[in-house]
DNA sequence: CCGGATATTAGACAAAGTCCAGATCGGCGA
DNA sequence: TCGCCGATCTGGACTTTGTCTAATATCCGG
């Protein structure tokens, strides 16, 4: 599967976004790249050619793909939010040196012996971090 | 266990750490609550009857206790940093309204089916996060 | 083409955290 | 006790990430 911009209209109507001329743009970094960008990177890659997308839609664009399920946010590093466009159910391995962030399959991997939760509460997800360091 | 000023020059010690007026407070404020605190709820807590401590040295010393393995960081919500006093194996649960961070011993805890680490890596932590929500 | 809803924008603003150069502290030797 | 000197602390400027707002632009059905 190839993300083209094309591709992105359908994409985005399908999570019921409407698809404008920033949005494709957006999500077209995301999604051709399969990588987790924060909204700086998102923003650099879509003004690289000629200024097309203000700051302020960048940040509104996540917010709204986020809401939608079009992406997920991954909280790791505590200066920047990383975007992720896969959001089928996976965990992380992130290196604290570099600040890289990849994927860890949650096919095999498995969680258990987690106290149930507390009454009225219900979970919106579980967030699993590998943090790891070159040895030194 | 309580956890008193006189306690903390000990403990700061013990840690290789030169216990200043400052420290003590801070360690303070952090060990005898047992509770997870940004730098900006330390600081409140630390100038609650007068004024003794500037924002400069709440992160310097923070940060120093991190370092020296006293406390640990939590990365759950992304506009701030929490200060975990507990540092032994544990995980969190994180309620994403509230922003309520509580423990969750780790001892029945099993996470298995992890992939191998890629080489000349090492890790420095496993961090699991239950996001929670209220049911609405 | 018109009018209203939706989307974009510049730039002001806020909050967390960093940095630096100067002031202060405090333990120790004389 | 006194003064020295490295360690520590400090105010405040600065940076970065993210939010907000009011004005403008775009889109679309009638
Ligand atoms: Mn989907
Ligand atoms: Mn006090
Ligand atoms: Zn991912
Ligand atoms: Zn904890």
């Amino acid at each position: 599967m190839h993300y083209t911009r094309d591709n992105m209209a359908g994409l985005l109507r399908s999570h019921d976004i409407n698809p404008t001329h920033q949005r494709i743009e957006i999500a077209h970094a995301l999604f051709s790249r399969q990588e987790h960008l924060s909204a700086d990177q998102v923003m650099a890659i879509v003004n690289t050619r000629h200024s097309e997308t203000s700051k302020a839609t960048v940040y509104n664009t996540l917010k709204l793909f986020l809401e939608k399920g079009l992406v997920r946010e991954v909280i790791v590093d505590p200066s920047k939010v990383f975007f992720d466009p896969n959001t089928s159910p996976h965990h992380h391995l992130y290196e604290v040196d570099s600040g890289k962030l990849s994927d860890i399959d949650a096919e095999h991997v498995v969680i258990s012996g987690l106290p149930p939760l507390p009454a009225g509460m219900v979970t919106e997800g579980i967030d699993l971090i590998v943090r790891v360091r070159r040895t030194s």
